[in-house]
DNA sequence: CTGTTAGCGCTTTCAT
DNA sequence: ATGAAAGCGCTAACAG
């Protein structure tokens, strides 16, 4: 049996209310009382039970994190972000890896409103996420979306400029004279065709190749089948951090050196590849501070500091241009 | 106020019992009732509170997991490996990353007695670890050690063999002809004493850099001193994935070439590094499977299905050899 | 098959 | 400054 409250109230001789007080760092219990309490505590190793004081007072302290995947580079430090300033906060997290799968992110959604989490922050599946998020509204669990949106969806929001950012890349591939491919994410993609109209380039549906975003085998066929048209990109923007590391793969396959044979963009820095081997040329995105800004605007919420107003907080991009995307001339590129 | 047993109760015109069994599935129940509280519990959007529940029955349905930082490639895979099965048993997984700091991890022990969790999985920050985890054993909370043992603690744990490992790529680069270097960690560093000794090659202590293997940067810069010294080293030993990162940085600070000017090798893998740049020789340990094998073992004793003595499971790593140990002729290198 | 009673460990409220 | 009573939402144990 785990030591109660009652326990440590028998053992310094005083009622369970006193010990509460104690606990609770009220200034209505005398000195003395205070530290025989504090001293039977010690003795008994009384933990408060959350379970117990999350039931009477509503809130447990505890967020839940909802990703599609922690492996992901991106994810993995948004999660850190979060962490740390739940921590300061006086907040746990609850993590919770949907896997990208729209079903299991409904069953972590119902699980945190179960737990009475208060609070989640969520980077949904996709637009199919909206219907299962009601499950927060619905129960009052304030919440913030990370890095994607969804569409018709209003609520707190933190995300990067994908469409300005993808542009960038594209344009910086088309002033080097390359030939681009891209791999999709609805505003990657649009940033993408912003970018081949600003320079009045003709869309080629056929150099788009869906893949995914999560799995970098798919992201290698793609790029394989790419690499095999008749006529193949010079270059390729890879969506994201998990969907490049496919695209080399497929480059080096096909016998093609990169930068030479095949420029590379991508979305996200890899953490620990660009300390090791700074070649790939990206649009780092400060993924920690994602984590960081979305906690701290739900402890606005939570503090009610803040109006009923959706706030949308959008996180430039650093470009990094390093030798994948061909840009650098050779000293240059030796220097690295 | 949110939606409760009574609710849906008074809702579907039967007693919170009678809910309760619903929602649990028990057999007691007529098919007709069933439906209705169902069609209630729908139409309301009741969803059971965990906490009143996990009150009642002891078990919260929930593990703690327990990292010095979830950031470190090797931990994200084990978090992985622990979330994919805590979430198959039924199973969630609240996280909690210690940045290291011995403080914190007591913060979170305590935590995770006062959450009631079922069941913990943790990588202690270090020996000085142990007297904290005694609040785990006094709660009779059943924990699993990962990755690193604690001098004279006896608990179940899944680690790596540091030692063979260790040895294995220290003579490896003994073998290339290199004069080697090591940071430290205690299993590793004594395989690297065993490597020596079986070579029959002195110990020079000047040769052993102490670091961090948790922060890059203090790798860099005690790399830096060992390859400022008189006599450099030839090749580098890295304990781990965070190290060889600073390694590599101070290698390029010093303009020298990997592996031509200096051999390396470290423990465990990146993932993204190695499938977009198969340089590192490494000894790749099963990250994802540490976690996975250790939620495994805290299962079975939840289960209560294994006795009482300790379980110890050693997952042994893989040796890959690529470049950066320069033990391949140049046209093996190229083909990589 | 269904309902009643009691109580998990704690805090709120109201006394004293 | 301290305590007694009541109850958070749920389920175990026992009726019926």
């Amino acid at each position: 049996m785990r030591v109660t409250i009652h326990d440590v109230a028998n053992h310094a001789g005083v009622s369970a209310m006193t010990v509460s007080r104690v606990i609770n760092e009220s200034p209505r219990v005398s000195v003395d009382t205070r530290r025989r309490v504090q001293a039977s505590i010690a003795k008994l190793g009384y933990v408060p039970n959350r379970l117990a004081r999350g039931l009477i007072q509503r809130k447990t302290g505890a967020f839940g994190v909802i990703v599609p995947d922690v492996a992901n580079p991106f994810f993995t430090l948004v999660v850190r972000g979060v962490e740390q300033v739940a921590w300061r906060a006086g907040y746990h997290v609850i993590l919770c890896d949907t896997q990208g799968d729209l079903e299991r992110e409904r069953g972590y959604l119902e699980d945190m409103v179960s737990f009475q989490v208060d609070g989640v922050l969520i980077a949904p599946v996709g637009d199919r996420s909206r219907p299962q998020l009601r499950l927060l509204t619905r129960n009052n669990v304030p919440f913030v979306l990370i890095d994607r949106s969804i569409a018709g969806f209003d609520g707190d929001l933190v995300q990067g400029d994908s469409v300005a950012g993808a542009r960038q890349l594209v344009e910086h591939l088309i002033e080097l004279g390359h030939r681009t491919d891209v791999s999709t994410a609805r505003d990657r993609f649009q940033g993408y065709r912003e970018a081949l109209e600003g320079a009045g380039v003709e869309f080629d549906p056929e150099l788009v190749a869906e893949s995914s975003a999560i799995d970098p085998d798919v992201a290698c066929e793609a790029t394989s089948r790419l690499l095999a048209l008749a006529d193949p990109p010079s270059a390729i923007f890879a969506v994201n951090n998990i969907a490049v590391v496919g695209v080399v793969e497929a480059a080096r396959q096909h016998g093609l050196e990169i930068p030479d044979d095949l420029g590379l963009v991508c979305f996200d820095d890899i953490e620990h590849v660009s300390r090791l081997y700074p070649f790939l040329t990206v649009m780092a995105q400060p993924a920690e501070t994602f984590g960081t800004i979305a906690t701290q605007l739900l402890l606005d919420r939570l503090s009610g500091r803040v109006g009923q107003r959706r706030r949308i907080v959008v996180l430039p991009a650093d470009f990094i241009v390093r030798k994948s995307s061909g840009a650098l001339a050779p000293e240059q590129a030796e220097a690295l």
